[in-house]
RNA sequence: GACCCUAUCGUCCAGCGGUUAGGACACUGCCCUUUCACGGCGGUAACCGGGGUUCGAAUCCCCGUAGGGUCGCCA
């Protein structure tokens, strides 16, 4: 114990120490010592000191060790645990005070003897650049596991500086097609997914960008042919029935995964009966597996982030790299998304493709910040980020290892989110296509009442499909009464609605101020309150018991329209 | 059948050995308001079960249970 140091080294706090904490066996002491009082010191004299270490230090080995690992590697304090450390171990009747400010303790989860150096991140090797890839394939659908899949990779991409390859899996010619390979690439572009390697356009030969293509697995034939070739003549696949089979290894295979940990892969029964996987069908087309690992080596890729579903099947995947005698990349296996009852996403469930948000009047941004929150989350618990600042916050590690259930509900609050903060051009845009999509023509009327109308809508909507039903009275020629609206028009409502019908047709200037005034003056006059005037006038111009502000409404409908709606209601 | 992953409010996340278990969505009470939203202030609501380790467990370990995934000449 360098007591003498606490002494000299005025106002630094104390000298650090190790102790017997809890199971997980040291923590890392600093004291106080000017807090301390004499039991405290005691106690502490009696701890081996340490140097070189802080609070907070990891003498890690990384949480995501799995505790089979740790067995193995034989426990630092089950078995080395004597009489001698034990001694260390803090006592309850000390703990308190130590709690109480005279020591910081700091817990690591897991130590290892021989790592008991503080990790010294300046020392590690230049990393190489990132090249991640979204490998999809053109099923004519995308799915919304698929889409988040897609930003994860994005995502680390552009935050560390790296590429983001798009490579499409279309070894299956006979159900892919070019409006197959579009709804991929307009899916990824209306997210605002760029890639820097991958095709420009969706035919197989066209144009691409990037040096390590070709990026349409039906255009690297010879490449799997090449490396099927290899591991034949090396004797590490061998040819049964036609097919090539690859001669699997009869052990378990431990996948290093960033995400879910260390993962020991062991054979099923059936792999047990045969280990040897197909790489090469007896047709001469290489299998999924293959080709995945042959394109991933190929073209550099250095992180393969993709659905958990993959995860057992990435033995096959190791076992190839090694047979061709690379490392593997890293593997980050996010969890997969699934339906609000906890079953599997299916095409059929709604909103399981891409293309129903893209067609229902949401905002791609909100889409891709809903969907980077599924699995993953920033530490300092926000949730509505610009893309921006998720690039900067995002990576590997935080990404959490069990699945998430899609919550339209929450999308739709994001959603609202976003078009509530959404510049006016854009709102309108966004509004006349989804008004357009639900039969609703806003050409027919002139800009500036459309701009009118929609400024009323403004903030009111969360996602655009809503709009037909909350605006869809400016651009209808009639309003539809419907049961709900006649029952609001009983006799005594009708007499009132006469008498604002008057009020309103006898108006110097129609516009809110002024009808608003009237209305209330209408109301006075009756002796009613204003409520009651306000319903059945917009029920008759509307036809619903609610939408915008109702002065600004009428003054966007103008006293003609006004006026012949409010003569259709009283005639209803 | 075997193998693998996972388990905190209804849902999405925080928590990484000592917290009155926190936030968001949804639900809900009040306020604001011509409606509906928005906004503001509240509320209901969770550590799957059982063992163990520890002075102390939502946090670490084990066993159950449940959910998900994978075992193709599909991708």
């Amino acid at each position: 114990m360098r007591n003498a140091n606490a002494e000299t080294d005025a106002g630094a706090h104390g000298v650090f120490a190790f102790a017997h904490h809890g199971r997980d066996g040291l923590a890392i002491l600093r004291f106080d010592f000017a807090a301390l009082d004499e039991e405290v010191e005691q106690f502490v004299n009696g701890l081996p000191s340490v140097g070189g270490f802080q609070i907070g230090d990891d003498l890690l080995f990384p949480k995501n060790v799995r505790e089979r690992h740790r067995k193995k590697t034989a426990s630092p304090f089950r078995s080395k645990q004597t009489a001698d450390s034990r001694t260390n171990s803090i006592p309850s009747s000390i703990c308190p005070r130590l709690m109480a400010g005279a020591c910081h303790v700091w817990t690591p989860r897991i130590i290892l003897p021989q790592h008991l150096s503080v990790a010294n991140p300046t020392n590690t090797a230049q990393p190489m650049s990132v090249r991640v890839r979204f490998a999809p394939s053109p099923t004519g659908y995308l799915h919304i596991g698929g889409a988040r899949t897609a930003l994860f990779n994005w995502l680390y991409a552009r935050h560390t500086g790296g590429t983001f390859v798009l490579r499409v899996e279309d070894t299956d010619a006979a159900r892919n097609s070019q409006e197959a390979v579009n709804v991929i690439l307009d899916g990824l572009r209306w997210l605002g997914l760029d890639w820097d390697e991958g095709p420009l356009t969706a035919d197989a030969t066209g144009p691409s960008k990037g040096d390590r293509g070709p990026y349409f697995q039906s255009q690297r034939k010879e490449n799997y042919a090449r490396r099927v070739e290899a591991l034949l003549s090396r004797g590490l696949a061998y040819e049964s029935e036609g097919a090539v089979r690859f001669k699997m290894a009869r052990e378990p295979v431990l996948i290093r995964d960033l995400v879910v940990g260390d993962v020991t892969r062991a054979l099923t029964d059936r792999e047990e009966q045969e280990p040897d996987f197909v790489i090469m069908r007896s047709d001469g087309s290489p299998v999924f597996h293959f080709v995945n690992v042959v394109d991933d080596l190929e073209m550099g890729i250095t992180h393969v982030i993709r659905g958990e579903d993959h995860l057992s099947n990435t033995a096959k995947h190791v076992a190839l790299f090694q047979a061709f005698g690379v490392e593997p990349p890293k593997y980050a296996h996010i969890p997969l998304i699934l339906n609000a009852d906890g079953s599997k996403m299916s095409k059929r469930d709604t909103g399981a493709a891409l293309t129903y948000y893209m067609e229902n009047g949401y905002a791609p941004e909100a889409v891709v910040n809903y969907l980077s929150l599924l699995g993953w989350s920033p530490k300092d618990g926000r949730e509505v980020i610009p893309l921006k600042e998720l690039v900067e916050m995002f990576d590997l590690p935080q990404i959490l290892r069990h699945n998430a259930r899609f919550d339209h509900e929450k999308l739709k609050w994001m959603n609202g989110e976003y078009v509530r903060a959404m510049p006016a051009d854009r709102f309108y845009e966004m509004a006349v296509h989804t008004l357009a999509r639900a039969g609703l023509d806003t050409n027919r009327f002139p800009t500036a009442y459309v701009k009118a109308a929609l400024d009323t809508c403004l903030g009111k909507v969360r996602i655009f499909s809503e709009l037909a039903g909350y605006a869809g009275f400016y651009f209808t020629d009639q309003v539809a009464l419907d049961a709900e609206a006649l029952a609001a028009l009983t006799p005594e409502a009708r007499e009132r609605l006469k008498r604002l019908r008057d009020a309103c047709a006898a108006l110097a200037e129609f516009n809110a101020v002024s009808l608003e005034t009237a209305l209330k003056e209408t109301a006075k006059s009756l002796g009613v309150k204003n409520g009651l005037m306000v319903h059945p006038c917009r029920f008759a111009c509307t036809g619903k018991g609610s939408g915008p502000s109702l002065y600004h409404l009428l003054e966007v409908l103008g006293r003609e329209r006004v006026l012949a709606r409010m003569d259709a209601a009283l005639s209803a």
